[in-house]
DNA sequence: CAAATTGTCAAGTCAATACTTCAGTATCAT
DNA sequence: ATGATACTGAAGTATTGACTTGACAATTTG
């Protein structure tokens, strides 16, 4: 996830979505996720099935707290980790304005399928 | 995205579910995706308004069409990119799988908010 | 055919990620 | 108070990821 060179459209993408996909992509956060429906949990009980260090995990919790997927909180020595509802909202909204713009232009797919890069 | 050390349940991630998330993880790549729902493109089409070279759009595109975003066919000389259909549907099936998890675990919360880690 | 267009390949750079270890700090239990 | 628990923070390592450059190859086009 670099900085890309400036010049003309330059996306310099929303970091909402950005944050939300990129914790997504990775198995080891989506295995807390999964861990989380079922119940809240400690740090050390969502690290002790993953083989991987405390740090680790905490790691991995500061990124799903940021794209909004978990929320924690500490009581006593214990951080307990839950999901946040409405953590996929952002996501699913994404997905559909997307998806009807997608589905739009390929209908018209098969009448434009040469014309349109034609005269460009 | 590294391996984690293997023990317990150590999650391999399903590949597929990985690649839509990191294909879409990228700014530049959603605006590649973006512009390709106006209509299909050539590669230096779509490299010039994002102001990075035709091979850095090309390796977005291996990425984008091994997720099944995008589907690419050389004419001539010319590799003209275009939307895949139904490059959404995995994703919003994995969505709405585990919004649903999601949704109604939480619904317990109110009741279940002190005791779900008191006997763990 | 020669020149221009369009893309491809192999390598290399540099930053971001996913981990780790190790040295604390705060709480809880006895 | 002492020791065990449960986490925190800083720092280091190795792999991936997003780019680039530069040397080609394959089509057009004039």
């Amino acid at each position: 996830m670099r900085a890309a060179k400036a010049e003309a459209v330059m996306p310099d993408g929303q970091p909402q979505i950005d944050r939300l996909f990129h914790a997504l992509g990775d198995p080891t956060r989506r295995a807390i996720l999964d861990a989380l429906v079922h119940r809240p949990a400690s740090v050390s009980k969502l690290a002790t099935p993953l083989g991987i260090t405390l740090t680790a995990v905490i790691q991995h919790l500061e990124i799903l707290e940021n794209a909004g997927f978990v929320h924690t909180e500490k009581l006593g020595r214990v951080r307990v980790c839950r999901l946040e509802p409405g953590g996929l909202d952002t996501l699913e909204q994404w997905i559909r304005e997307h998806r009807t713009a997608w589905e739009k232009k390929l209908d018209r797919l098969g009448e434009a399928l040469r014309e349109e890069y034609e005269g460009n």
